[in-house]
DNA sequence: AATGAATGAGGATTCATTCAT
DNA sequence: AATGAATGAATCCTCATTCAT
């Protein structure tokens, strides 16, 4: 009815599960194949608890996407670092991103199947990113290690290839050892927007060097 | 039951409405909301007809699929041309499908709306054209004039690369028209891929040339 | 609409066509079982044509009812011979009953299944049996030969015996072969309603005396 | 998808409610002819709750066939007696049968007229009940007070008979009282089997004498 | 807080019947 | 006469939500 309720200590354990149940579940099968029932059965309620914690179902939903929301905010500003040289910052940021990604890769798999319902996160949630890659890649264009195009263009491009290896990681078409995939999508990604070979160079020496601290 | 009947030019027609209707539904609302009875309102016909040409509403779906997976594998196999050089070729299949998947927007839509139900259109349908990259970019670490990486992990950046560029088209992100964008698109995989800037520069020339013709 | 229509030899032919496959259909799976297609294509014409010759389904059902009755009336007489001993000509009506029942299985297996509906025509089939029944027990007790009961239950009895009999022949509960099962009804029957020892001796015997002929 | 839950008191009476209203349904209009919803209605509850105690539509009418399976299996154990002679306890089982019949005549029905899909009820129904005739028929021949025919098939002429005899007591075919017509069937069974007038005689005697007890 | 029974709107599918050709 | 495409009423079943306890 108007579940804003107070909870005890119980309570607020007990409506984590069935969120953390659902997003399991969405992630699996999308929202419209995951019945109340499933939610409730996953977590181990009866069914007529669900609607203590929540209003309905879309409510969970909508709760679920501003979780997710708050954990991508929180985790993205650590991976970059302002002071190392543009390329190497952006390698090691996308490292970061791989990993992370495969970390979290229920959440990310729910925000791709359930995408259309997401737009708002998924576009303020790569929107902070983006805008960190722009920043970067501008950087390297200023000193001259990153070629002259469009930035916004190249930072999407950079984001959007981090996105699909984790997802083909994700999905089982990537077999290769996460420990491996990670640094490769760093080469690969600093190899699309360096300049030239010698930027690429000394890209990665800066990132092994950085590595080995 | 049975629906497999040999028909009509008119039905083939009629059968072709049913199942464009429903791929603009589906792109727009997902599968799941869209009803059997908003698909033959919007062509135009009765509910039962819709039985008549398809088994049932998952049926349909799975012919959608099938077009799709068939109008990939055409356009895919036209763009290349097996005499270029590797690098070259990249070139000019990434500029090809950018332009396809634009004008096939619609398809592509549903594709990741609903891409948990086409999980197996998806991987037969990308399949072949990953298969193609791997050729191509095995070509080219054979004449050095692409990096020496796992040449599955790079065929499945490029095909990530035009995709991701094709979505944030399609989704309004990038403004950058489309005849900007494809050659975009085709000089970033490039340099993804490229053994070095020697490469590059040939590559890019040698597409130049070609589309001079 | 008003099918009454005067039909060519070849209408007549398509017709009944119609109606024994029908016939068959209803028989085997049941009346609400059987779809007006089903029909069609077991007689091998398009499903528009049932409407020229049929006004729906229910009427060609009712003139089914109707060439039932009217083949049961036709065949019924022909069995009893009102000269010979009650007993034997009990005996040899119920054999040839139960073969004349299992020649026309079908037709007594929709009598079965559809019997609801077949109300009128069950009646009044089993009546004039039941009747012919009634007549020769009524003689057997007047020459002592059966014993003195209800004539109107014991016609019931053997008229139900037949019947039984032939359902578990037809349904394959009994694997005996006709020509042995038939006898086997005639003798039970007599001994069912004979007045003793020496009656159904005499039955017999009259019975094998006849048979020889 | 899975009723099998453990029911309160409550449950079982309800679901017993659309049992019984199915049943009486099925039996006068026949199992196609009764909807769900009139299920329901007839036992007042909304429609939805219908799939809370049954699978689907079909699931109910099993049951139904199971229960009515149970309830001929416990009463056609309690009317034999192994101690009696064969002949006195055809009788009696006779005799019991019959009546039980009538008193649920309303099953019978439902068996009849549904007889297609009850196949295997029916089946498995009589096989026991058969199987007891044939023991009985057997230890009557033991002791020469039973003829020598196959008894299999004297079982089922047992077994039809009391049927038949129900049958048209239930459709008002046969008006003389059920106390009257189930001593009748009894004698008449008696008659069908037995070897001579002497074991009859007895049967009838030890049949009178166990009645007075 | 917790349970699970009860409700009913919503949507897929079937099939007898009609109709244009 | 014949065809098979077109129609839509009828019905089963699902599932989010409510409610009594």
């Amino acid at each position: 009815m108007e579940p804003d309720r107070r909870l005890t200590a119980q309570g607020i354990e007990r409506k984590q599960q069935l969120l953390d149940r659902a997003a399991e579940l969405f992630a699996e099968r999308g929202y419209a194949q995951t019945r109340v029932i499933d939610i409730v059965r996953a977590a181990g309620v009866a069914k007529g608890l669900f609607y203590w914690y929540f209003e309905n179902k879309e409510a969970l939903f909508k709760e679920l996407a501003q979780s997710i929301r708050l954990k991508l905010r929180r985790e993205q500003g650590a991976a970059l670092d302002a002071d190392a040289p543009p390329l190497v910052n952006l390698y090691r940021g996308t490292e970061a991103s791989v990993h992370f990604m495969a970390e979290h890769s229920h959440f990310f798999s729910l925000l791709e199947v359930e995408g259309r319902n997401f737009t708002d996160v998924l576009r303020q949630g790569t929107q902070q990113h983006i805008g960190d890659m722009v920043r970067i890649i501008k950087a390297g264009q200023a000193d001259a290690t990153i070629r002259e195009e469009d930035p916004s263009l190249m930072a999407l491009g950079v984001v959007g290839s981090v996105g699909h290896f984790s997802h083909f990681h994700r999905t089982g078409r990537i077999s290769v050892p996460l420990d491996d995939l990670a640094p490769f999508v760093a080469r690969y990604v600093v190899h699309s927007v360096a300049a030239d070979d010698q930027a690429i160079a000394a890209a990665l020496r800066g990132a092994a060097a950085a590595a080995a601290t």
